[in-house]
DNA sequence: TTTGATATTTTTTTT
DNA sequence: AAATATCAAA
């Protein structure tokens, strides 16, 4: 095998196949390239099958790349490596054992929407109030729970305090609702398979024997159930490698632990390390600016990448009147750029979803094509989920979460009463929807209802015998059909309607795709749905031509040759939500270094003064990142600008909306500016860091150095100006 | 039961 | 601003 254009630390990694192996790899380290020789050096030179390698990527689309990569460099076998994710990899595993656990083998697994609606209907059988209880919050502590390995037995045994135990208790419920659906949530995929492997010591061994090469990428971003797990499988061989940097741990609201990449080494003492610290990726300029924010992180181990590149053009810094602006001055930057370099080469990033929106207007009216990570996912659809549900029912009849939602779609008289009295019959007897339609006639509901119900369950029955000698394709054609979906949609004839067919036509085109792979079989639907379940946004990244747009922590693992950043305000990026919390904060400053060394050639940073957050217009200082680059590196805006600075200088586009006056006037006639020293009757002092708001509603946010950040009234707020 | 209208809440980030 | 929840009328 060919390592010549390798650096001595490559070489290493690539050669230590024997025993535990930490690789410290930071950015652009060129880690995917030894992971993918390292592989293929196992089989190649070790002569090891590739049946007995097990790689573990943080998305299908990365694993998808490893697998072309390795079959780039071997003759040929690179199909029978296990490479996956961890769901994919759990799937696969409890695909074929979980009825040792009592669950079905057909399985289904749950999205968070289903989530949502299985912990809404618990609440509202506890009779709880949803606005006490958010739905998200008990989701998270489930979560939680579950990334921590701990069952609902043990959780209620360890609670503390009211809240504690009721949630403890709806996660029990929760769960024995799962069993019953013999559906799975995401984290159930882990712990269930660790509970199995613990339950049943021979599975466990099969496992053990046949991955005798474990590889996990983005070590930094595993949870306690993942590292468990990759315990686990590793205690026999003890050939574990794992690469990871923690300078890139984003996903801690997730569960991953940190930890798990630092006590590597006491897990394993024998274990080698070895750390890339060359980056091949960015010009120095953006390499330093990178280094020099991170290294305001205390809670790290010193390293710093270095770079052989020359310093390159300097960032770019871009200050916009509104976010409308800032997506023209995106858009001019693009155009700029465009003769020199191909859309493909650019990406633009952002903190939250929600702001893609001024930036795609922006694109799509200069005609620029894009494509975009995430947002409004293409399986978010409503059309596409009731079709998706339809399938699953097929498939598992006793999915009670997806038969909720179809049963009444499209509208055939069939209404939330009906539905409540076949559940309840569920809570007495522990029958599915589908098994309670068939006694619907004895438990009180109307001989109308009845009828309707039995209309759908002969559909229903029918199209599960169809679906066993049909293509998946076939059968999203006879459920359009049968059920009346596509006709209802045909006869609404609305833009809206159209669209939805449109979708529906574009999944046709993933089923066709998934045909061309797949022999029809018993398993056919069910191995669909499977992959379905655990497709990623990233996974959508395809070889379309435009400039990508995402989120910055979609955006790991990627680089690209031009990275626009844009949101840099504080309350934007560093979010607001953590803003006050230095451990929190350094997760988010992380975020910034991920973001930052995307980028090879060049790298824009935009912010605006003003923007709108939840249809308000809003104020906010420029973000702490921002002034943690040394200003030498940047140009553009004034770079040690302390505050924002007043009225219309920045409007960059005299096209651009009207700028609103960042000044604002209380009723005593002080008037007040992002950035000035005020004292409060009460708080004492504090920093203005952003204005809210129009007309008598006006609020300012203000740093107080006593109580942290407080939103008063401008109007109202007993406020002295300082200096 | 379904529908349309009005009130309320929501945004981090995701396999 | 947009999505969701709640309420009133048909």
């Amino acid at each position: 095998m060919d390592l010549s254009l390798m650096n001595k630390e490559q070489k290493r990694a690539i050669q230590t196949t024997e025993g535990p192996l930490l690789i410290m790899a930071g950015a652009g380290s060129g880690k995917t390239r030894v992971l993918t020789h390292r592989v293929a050096y196992l089989m190649q030179e070790k002569e090891v099958p590739a049946r007995n390698i097990l790689a573990i990527t943080f998305t299908n689309k990365a694993a998808r790349e490893m697998r072309d990569r390795v079959s780039a460099l071997i003759r040929n076998g690179a199909s029978d490596i296990w490479v996956s994710t961890f769901h994919a990899m759990c799937v696969r595993i409890l695909r074929s054992n979980i009825n040792y656990l009592g669950y079905e083998n057909s399985f289904s697994i749950l999205d968070p929407t289903d989530q949502r609606s299985v912990v809404k209907d618990i609440l509202k059988r506890r009779n709880l109030d949803i606005k006490q209880h958010n739905p998200r919050s008990i989701i998270g502590f489930i979560s939680d729970r579950k990334n921590s390995l701990i069952r609902p037995k043990q959780s209620a045994e360890e609670a503390e305090g009211y809240l504690d135990t009721l949630y403890s208790e709806i996660y029990h419920d929760y769960q024995q609702i799962l069993y019953r659906n013999s559906a799975l949530d995401f984290d159930d995929l882990i712990m269930l398979t660790i509970e199995l492997f613990e339950k049943e010591k021979t599975v466990l061994e099969r496992y053990q024997n046949l991955f005798q090469y474990i590889h996990v990428d983005e070590y930094q971003d595993t949870n306690h159930a993942q590292y468990q797990l990759v315990k686990l499988l590793a205690a026999k061989y003890r050939n574990i490698c794992v690469v990871g940097d923690s300078d890139q741990s984003i996903y801690k609201f997730r569960g991953a632990d940190i930890t798990n990449i630092l006590n590597f080494e006491d897990d394993y003492p024998e274990a080698a390390v070895i750390k890339l610290e060359q980056n091949y990726r960015s010009s120095k300029n953006i390499l330093d600016a990178a280094n020099a924010v991170i290294g305001n992180n205390t809670e790290r181990k010193p390293k710093a990448l270095r770079t052989d590149r020359d310093g390159g053009p300097k960032l770019h810094s871009i200050v916009s009147a509104s976010e409308r602006g800032e997506g023209q001055e995106i858009v001019r930057n693009i155009q700029d750029l465009s003769s020199g370099y191909s859309y493909n080469d650019m990406a633009v990033l952002y903190r939250t979803n929600a702001q893609s929106r001024a930036i795609e207007d922006a694109l799509v009216k200069s005609n620029i094509p894009y494509k975009m990570v995430g947002g409004m996912k293409f399986y978010d659809r409503m059309e596409i989920k009731d079709l998706m549900s339809y399938m699953k029912v097929i498939q598992n009849p006793n999915d009670d979460i997806a038969f909720e939602r179809i049963i009444n779609v499209p509208k055939r008289g069939i209404g939330p009463k009906t539905v409540d009295k076949l559940k309840e019959h569920g809570v007495h007897t522990g029958a599915s929807i589908y098994e309670a339609i068939k006694e619907s006639d004895f438990i009180g509901i109307s001989k109308n209802a009845v009828v309707k119900l039995m209309n759908l369950n002969d559909m229903l029955d029918n199209l599960k015998q169809k679906s066993k000698y049909m293509s998946v394709t076939e059968l999203v054609d006879e459920v359009l059909a049968d059920t009346g979906y596509l006709d209802l949609l045909e006869k609404e004839n609305s833009l809206e309607s159209r669209s939805r067919i449109e979708n529906l036509e574009e999944f046709r085109t993933v089923t066709r795709e998934f045909d061309k792979d797949n022999e029809v079989s018993d398993e056919l639907l069910f191995t669909f749905l499977s992959d379905m379940a655990l497709v990623s946004d990233q996974d959508g990244v395809d070889e379309d031509s435009g400039v990508t747009l995402m989120t910055m922590h979609a955006s790991k693992g990627l680089e690209f040759k031009i990275i626009f950043i844009v949101g840099l305000e504080e309350g934007i990026f560093p979010s607001r939500r953590v803003m006050f919390d230095d451990k929190e904060l350094e997760e988010e400053r992380r975020l910034m270094y991920v973001a930052l060394t995307r980028a090879e050639d060049r790298l824009f940073l935009s912010r605006a003064d003003s923007r709108m957050i939840y249809g308000k217009t809003e104020t906010n200082m420029r973000s702490r990142f921002l002034s943690e680059i040394p200003e030498e590196l940047v140009e553009g805006e004034a770079a040690d600008t302390p505050k924002p600075i007043a009225s219309d200088s920045f409007t960059m586009n005299s096209r651009g909306p009207k700028k609103k006056s960042r000044v604002i006037t209380n009723n005593s006639g002080v008037s007040f500016t992002v950035g000035d020293k005020v004292e409060h009757r009460k708080f004492g002092e504090g920093i203005i860091s952003g204005i809210k708001g129009e007309g008598d509603s006006q609020e300012l946010d203000i740093i107080f150095t006593t109580v942290g950040v407080k939103r008063l009234l401008a109007n109202f707020a007993p406020l002295t100006k300082k200096e």
